[in-house]
This record gives structure tokens, C-alpha cells and sequence, in this order.
DNA sequence: TGTACATCAGTGAACGCGCGTTCACTGATGTAC
DNA sequence: TGTACATCAGTGAACGCGCGTTCACTGATGTAC
């Protein structure tokens, strides 16, 4: 395999073929707009953290949108697998697992910034990458299953549409990662963690639902 | 006063003097914005579409920032009014009230997605223009007023703290706005109407807190 | 009422910059025989 | 094992573009007298 040859850094020697320039391009993507938005990325910046002639990212990438558009993919995909890892299929219980996944939700928001921008910020067409809009699908279907497995436990005259559910968690795990988890400048400075917000909400929304204790 | 000569448009014949660039210059920008999104927005363009040349700006604002941060503020503003009208005192009763507002959140950024851009999407930073910390406040302080009355009328065993209900709802508005109300390409298709998705999700809420009649 | 003058909003030409994109090319790779 | 060849990833030079920003300037405005 060529870029066994080729790994990790980018200062390293390399000859006329980069042999890993398409996941290096991905990899300069992410760190570019990690570290100024997804507005300051440009391919010809990548071309160059990545060691290669501004042409070059064309053999890999129709335009920007198709690269933004990969890293929104996969950051998809990395938001299904925390999400997923969070609700450990309901274990210990349906409720605490759930709140787990909204805090999986904002640790993603926290800690994976240029993901979480190229999916939700950079305003990507759904087609920019193939496989794009499903990742995205697959993401919240996490969310759906936990919701209709928590709907399933929830007493019969108060259920609401498990989607319905998802949708409000969503929202509400979403607009408090946009308000106070993401790095902007006029952000309102919170009484309390994001997290810490986030689970008294949900605690109150599934109460209401008679799915969690007391109040 | 000069500008009284110059009223409305843009085409219309002026001298050497523009006579209300400042505000020419705003309306640019949200024209912009609203057109081609915050990052498709730049001062030549605008100074363009003010009939102006590309140094005149520099009179009035220092960068693109400052322009953006001015129409940021202004849109804080509009949201303060709107979300005022929408709570309307409490009138006719918090419940609805409250719920009123949240449709105004919405209201507002599917009309006025130029300002919406500029507060939330634009990462503009808080000096960017004077008064625009403040006039963000003040719009959150509608908010978070009307959470303690309505606060005052919940059962003292189940009332939260109104700043923390205030923080709950405006997430849950502001998540369903970014996700469902904002033109993105990307966005997902709901099985109902955003400001349907935020009421149930309201009510489901305040129904916790023994605020609305219960499921 | 008229005039001189200070002020300052807007001009227009110019600059350097980085970007996106193209093109004919070059040289590394791997495969057919 | 060797050789000829097709493939195609990456080159590098070039282009036109629009942007931000500067500068000495110009001409409209309004005010002091």
C-alpha cells in the first residue's frame, strides 16, 4: 500500500505523489476550520497545510462544498458513534442512558468544533458529498430509537409520538450546544454548565411524561 | 436635514454628498445577507448597492464587522419588540402568552433571516458595534420576565428557577429555529410545523411545572 | 444678507493579496506480456 | 525477471477576479462674523 509509506505528519519527505492526499486535504480541512471557522477555509489552504500545489485537491474534490461536505459526513458519523456509545441500547436505564446522549451531544459540540460547524454552520448542500444527507439521517435515528424505546416505558395515556419526543430533545440539546457550547464571541455566559442545563430540562420534559421520578 | 431630500431608494439622483450612507449602508448589508448568506456579504458590495464607491464605507463603519455587528443589534432589537407584542403583558393568560412568544422566535427568523444571520450565525463579537451586548440582553430580558411570572403562578413545590425555564425555552425556540426554520440546504423535513413542534413542546414543559393542563 | 472658512463626506485611482480555476506537462505506479 | 505502456496523481505557471485598504483630493454644508 502506497501511503504506509507516506502516514502521519506533513513536513516529511515525500516523492512527485502524495499517495494520501485525499484524507490529508480532510485532515486540513478540519483543522482549518477548527481554527477559523468554516469561513476561513479555503482549498488553496488546505493545498498547502497539506505540502501540495493548489491544483492538486481538484483531482480529489470537485470545489469547497465537496470537501466541507466530507467533513460534514464523517463528523456525522462521529456523532452517531457518541451518540450510540451514550445510550449503551438503554443500559444501565432508559432514562439516565438517555441523558447521557444529551451530554454525548454537547461533549461532540464541545470537543469536536470543525465537525460540528461543517454539519451544522457551513451550510452545505446535502449533495456537496454522496452519502451525506444519510450519515445525517443515520445520526438521528439514534436519537428516534432511543426516544420510541423511552416512549415504550412511558404510561399509555401520557406517550407522545416517540419522533415527537426526538424532535424536542433534538432541539433543545441543539439550541443550547449553539448558544453556550460553541466558541462565539457574544456568547451569554451561563449559571450553570451547558450540561447541567440541558439534563434539568429533559429531567422536567420526561416528567411530564411521567418517565422520570418526582418534582 | 439633509437626507430628507434623499428618502428611499437607490437610484435615484444625488449629489456628491450621499446624505444617509450610514443607513444606505445597513440596508445593504441586510439585503446582502439575506441574499447570499453572512459570509456572501462584503463592504464593496454594499457600498455598490449604496451607489457609493468602495473607500466611503470607511467613513462610517471601521470594518465588516462593525456593519454586521450594527445590523446584529438592530435585529436584537426588533426581536425585543416582537417578542414584547407577542407576550403582550401576560394577556390574556401567561400560558398562552408565553407560548405566543415562542411563535414570535420563530416568526422572527423565518422573516427576518438577514438579522437572524447576523446575531446567531455571523459570529460577530460583542464590541463590534456599542450597545450590542446590551441590546441583546435586553431582548432576553423579555424573555426571562415573563418566565418569572409565569413562574409566580406555578404550584411552589414544582417551580423552577424562572432564569432557568427562560434558558430552557429559548433553547428549545432558537435549536427548532436553526434546525427546522433557517434556510438550510440541509435541512431535515419535519412531520409538522415548526411552531406546532415548539407549542407541544412547551406545553409538554410548563406541564411539569403545573402550568397547563395536564395530558 | 453676504462672505470667508473649517469641516468632513465621498471620490477615484491605486496597491497588494489570496483565491478559484485552467492547462499542458511530468513522473511515479502498476500491470500486461 | 524484465520491458513497454497506460494511467493518473500532482506540478507549476498563469489568468482574471474581487476584496480590503490607503491616499491625496474635491466639493458640499453649515457656521462665524
Amino acid at each position: 500500500m502506497s501511503w504506509s509509506r507516506h502516514g502521519g505528519g506533513g513536513t516529511e519527505r515525500r516523492g512527485y505523489h502524495h499517495g494520501n492526499l485525499r484524507e490529508a486535504l480532510i485532515e486540513a480541512a478540519v483543522s482549518l476550520i477548527a481554527a477559523k471557522g468554516p469561513a476561513g477555509f479555503t482549498i488553496a489552504e488546505a493545498a498547502r497545510q497539506a505540502g501540495v500545489s493548489p491544483a492538486a485537491p481538484y483531482r480529489h474534490f470537485r470545489d469547497a462544498d465537496a470537501l466541507l461536505g466530507e467533513v460534514a459526513l464523517r463528523g456525522f458519523e462521529r456523532l452517531e458513534a457518541a451518540l450510540t456509545r451514550a445510550w449503551a441500547n438503554g443500559t444501565p436505564a432508559p432514562v439516565p442512558a438517555f441523558e447521557a446522549m444529551g451530554r454525548a451531544y454537547l461533549g461532540f459540540a464541545r470537543d469536536e468544533p470543525a465537525y460540528y460547524a461543517a454539519m451544522f454552520e457551513a451550510h452545505v448542500p446535502r449533495e456537496a458529498a454522496p452519502g451525506l444527507q444519510s450519515a445525517g439521517d443515520r445520526a438521528f435515528a439514534v436519537l428516534r430509537e432511543a426516544a420510541e424505546r423511552l416512549a415504550a416505558v412511558a404510561p399509555k395515556e401520557r406517550r407522545p409520538p416517540a419522533l415527537m419526543m426526538a424532535l424536542h430533545v433534538w432541539s433543545m440539546a441543539h439550541g443550547i450546544a449553539s448558544l453556550f457550547v460553541r466558541p462565539d464571541p457574544s456568547r451569554r455566559k451561563l449559571p450553570m454548565t451547558a450540561e447541567e442545563l440541558l439534563e434539568a430540562g429533559v429531567l422536567i420534559y420526561l416528567q411530564s411524561l411521567g418517565l422520570a421520578g418526582g418534582g
